[in-house]
DNA sequence: ATTAATATTCGACATATGTCGAACTATCTA
DNA sequence: TAGATAGTTCGACATATGTCGAATATTAAT
């Protein structure tokens, strides 16, 4: 996954698409959940065999899902490996951004190279 | 950061360091809190300098921070780029890994490609 | 002062990656 | 059925990346 998001354009790609999917709405097919691939390719301002190829690398990274939906396919971000991408972030052993003063991390303490 | 991490061999440094600093714990200079250079060339089974080359790129990267001490090097994870990249992935409008059954993602229920 | 231990920098080189354009596939519409 | 629209696949090519070995700091120990 990060392999797939450490590409500038696909970075963009996915944060065009992290966006939608806020909880308690419904995804339906006509919303602004999901975007098409020309969408994505106006915005990126590359070709869109290029768009493809990173859409297919973010997929097979399985940040991303796609389906046709006419002459168009519409993707959207899995939410799934987001919330997996955090977790793994959010590690239990991790102190909080924002820890109480008495706990603050010695890490930040020292001088560093 | 993304960057950074797509690399095999630079995630397993990561990983090799994220787990050190639980919260309410002090950072000692022997603590097994943060690891020497050495210590990541055994284990990843490549020569220092490409050790060295991704502890750079790490650093740079605003990931680990690097102290000198004595003839050796310690690192460690920045705790707050940990706790960025969390934030990044636990959006606010982002539903929860476990949602209720109520209020389920629909993006799951389409088959996809 | 030498030597040993630890890590970095540099140059070389093979491989991976990102991009394009051309050809192709799939779907809709007239 | 023919043409238009939307994406994909493939081949080519320039650039980026990962790795190594040799040379170079930097510090500690003798």
């Amino acid at each position: 996954m990060f392999q797939a998001l450490s590409n500038p354009n696909r970075l963009k790609i996915f944060l065009q698409l992290i966006d939608c999917c806020p909880p308690g709405t419904r995804w339906e097919p006509d919303s602004a959940c999901c975007a098409f691939v020309g969408d994505l390719t106006r915005i990126l301002e590359i070709v869109p065999s290029t768009v493809s190829h990173h859409m297919k690398a973010l997929r097979q990274a399985g940040l991303i899902k796609m389906r046709r939906r006419g002459k168009k396919i519409e993707c959207w971000v899995d939410p799934e490996a987001v919330a997996a991408l955090g977790r793994f972030f959010n590690r239990p052993g991790q102190a909080p951004a924002h820890s109480p003063a008495g706990i603050q991390n010695r890490c930040n303490g020292a001088q560093t190279l």
